[in-house]
DNA sequence: AGATTTTGGTTGATAATGTCAACTGACAAA
DNA sequence: TTTGTCAGTTGACATTATCAACCAAAATCT
């Protein structure tokens, strides 16, 4: 049984990310789902760097600053030197970012609106609870990589 | 809440692939991991085509005739033509593709384990039922794609 | 203080995965 | 026989992932 994760995993993840990306191209957003991820990462964090990024979503660092050019050029975020540390930078949105978000947000949700459809609250709780112990579980195994 | 569901797919998804991928560095196979799902499809459907191969594992028809080119090349798989069908093709494995998969479904089975080494099995078979049904439910709505 | 290491980020190169469209030959329906 | 469908192939390209070498700022050590 236990076999059948991994293709459970692949599979569903296809499904996610098409919906996600079918939505968007509906409504006249083009742009790739890390990018996507990102800008919602850091219009969760405050003061959020490039560090936090590759962190929170499992990016390689060198993908993060890919995407980050790609965010600036296009105006949807901005950077600023840290001026407690100069070595990081202080990444926010900007208001045409701030407003491209809210409406892949409003798509992503109903996209995952139409997934779960067929689920409850708690089913879906469950899956996100387990899916969080595997994670770490990977995760306190992998310790040992630096990178990332 | 229902919102992490994405960045609980994207994390997880990405954890698996990397165990995956260092336990088979690390016993000196090196295989990407959609040649091995496309092993264990063949092993798994008798007289598999390419097309049950796009189908099970929702990759492009395009992805498939190239996984299967490298896996002849390396001898483990063969390529049979369909008498009952000159369209299609009868893939089966080498001997030593049996080999080579036997060996990496022993490095995934314990890779898995330990994923899962805090899960109940009760919670492992609410997860992938889960995922089928969002998997079902997200198909449902693209079955107007003809692709795949 | 000066030397060393670590950290955050950048760049280059390349592998792996995903997507789309055009195309072939075999088959099926009309 | 024409037409359409199906399985597979090829080409082109986008997206995602991985790795190593590198720089400058900052932290640590002695």
């Amino acid at each position: 049984m236990k076999e059948n994760i991994g293709e459970s995993l692949h599979r569903l993840m296809h499904n996610y990310r098409h919906q996600i990306r079918a939505a968007a191209l509906e409504a006249d957003i083009a742009m790739p789902v890390t990018h996507i991820r990102s800008l919602k990462c850091i219009d969760k964090i405050h003061n959020c760097s490039a560090k936090d990024i590759s962190d929170k979503l499992s990016l390689d660092k060198s993908q993060v600053t890919r995407v980050l050019k790609e965010l600036l050029t296009k105006s949807y975020i901005t950077k600023a030197s840290n001026p407690e540390n100069h070595r990081s930078q202080l990444l926010s949105l900007t208001d045409s970012g701030r407003e491209q978000l809210s409406r892949i947000m409003m798509l992503e949700h109903t996209a995952v609106e139409r997934m779960t459809r067929n689920l409850t609250d708690h089913q879906i709780e469950d899956f996100i609870r387990i899916s969080n112990i595997m994670i770490s579980d990977s995760l306190s195994l992998t310790e040992c990589d630096k990178q990332n």
